[in-house]
DNA sequence: CGAGCCGTTGAGGGGATTCAAGCTCAGTGG
DNA sequence: CCACTGAGCTTGAATCCCCTCAACGGCTCG
């Protein structure tokens, strides 16, 4: 039997998470990655782990932001609300991914940003990154880099999920979610994915709940989908393709 | 008789455009207004002018890019083909923005930019950006500032124009095409903004352009909108705001 | 065991799309 | 001068996809 994922705390506390930026896994593709090793741990970092669980709220839209994160472990996703209180998900953000980079403006933070799966972040001070960028300057491309990035993201979202009918706005939500699975996990041709939940979809598609139900439950009659666990899914990258193309070539 | 806009071309070739930056008339809200006077000027900034007509193309996705732009009048789309050949307006810029920001970075542009109504635009080297940034850290922080606005916008197109019935999306377009004027334009009750084509609302909004038509022409006949000229519309502002508040009311 | 959350499925209605025809207007050429 | 053409806009009618409302089942938890 699985355990499932959502019933498995992360460990608490100092402690709990090693204090070497230098060190860390995900560091090649985070914003240090451009930051000499030497430089990272001579610097009095004062980065902070923390450490969510799924519906957790990492920080709130209009809170001045302090710091910025990065994502070392989980997804998390951005949230807004319209002026009528409607809530929409605009952006989701997994491993590697530099958040909450207004901070570095001074701005206060533009979403909420919540955790979708168990997630383990680090908390970088704002004065931190400025100290350490005047002596790194490849860190500030590499910042630049991270707000292209996040732009280009944010864009995709525009056409790939809240284009077209439904059926392939969920098809290509699936195959977006493979893609934010942690980068070093070889994936097999059925790759465990994080599966939101039912509502979840719905904001971050523009459509109800039910539909999404129904389009998942087809996918897994179609043997696109298979749960595993709560808020867990395998994917069958192969038909999964498939029916992409099957999607264009019927609208074509 | 009101001269159709489209009609009007703007004055082309060198010595059109006045070659100061300094003295530019939206340098105060422009990605220079944070470089001294002095040093613009002493810059040999090879910086030049360029004007497109609706529909002219300023780059196209996937160019390499060697320079950023600044839209000193009018306004452009940001269009994207989704993988089979369907085409989405994922952004749109007015005065003062910066466009093209991935050129800085050394990567290709990720979209096609395509003029909406006659537009001036400032074509900007990458180095000499470059070189102005080492002089200037301001520029820098400036910099990280328009990336931060832009992402701000497309997430924000996501929330407006893609959500929620056909009708309010239209208004909020309207309501951004009031915002994208001319700063330093005086907007009076009923000022006069650029109306989309049907088909390009259509691609904006994520909707069909006989909807589009639809939904302008009941507007039309409340009032809310008045046609000037081709392209050209007269917007009551405040019956634009009304009927974004009716559309909210009923829906919560 | 009842309460509540989450997911599923059904029925019905409505809003948007699709297909289609007609309209205005500008440009063209007989 | 005026038919001809094509592009853009409008409007109608039929269809369909998706939303809303609703009921139900599985599961966890108090």
């Amino acid at each position: 039997m699985l355990m499932p994922v959502r019933a498995m705390p992360l460990p608490r506390g100092p402690g709990a998470e090693p204090p070497s930026c230098s060190a860390c896994q995900v560091r090649p593709h985070a914003l240090f990655g451009a930051v000499e090793a030497a430089a990272l741990d001579e610097a009095p970092l004062a980065v902070k782990p923390v450490a969510l669980e799924p519906g957790e709220r990492l920080y709130a839209q209009g809170d001045s932001g302090w710091s910025v994160f990065t994502v070392r472990e989980g997804i998390v996703r951005f949230e807004r609300f319209s002026e009528r209180g409607e809530r929409r998900i605009v952006r989701l953000a997994g491993p590697g991914a530099l958040i909450g980079q207004e901070a570095i403006l001074q701005r206060p933070y533009v979403d909420d940003v919540v955790a979708c799966t168990p997630a383990r972040i680090c908390r970088i001070p704002r004065n931190a990154v400025e100290r350490l960028a005047q002596q790194q300057p490849s860190l500030v491309r590499e910042l630049m880099n991270r707000w292209q990035t996040a732009l280009e993201a944010a864009a995709q979202w525009t056409t790939d999920l809240n284009s077209g009918p439904a059926r392939r706005r969920v098809l290509k939500l699936l195959h977006q979610l493979q893609q934010l699975q942690p980068p070093q996990q070889v994936a097999g041709a059925r790759a465990p994915i994080w599966l939101p939940q039912r509502d979840e979809m719905g904001l971050m598609l523009g459509m109800a709940q039910e539909t999404a139900s129904r389009i998942v439950s087809l996918l897994r009659r179609e043997g696109v989908l298979e749960p595993c666990g709560p808020g867990r899914a395998w994917v069958d990258a192969e038909l999964l393709r498939l029916a992409l193309l099957e999607q264009d070539r019927l609208a074509g």
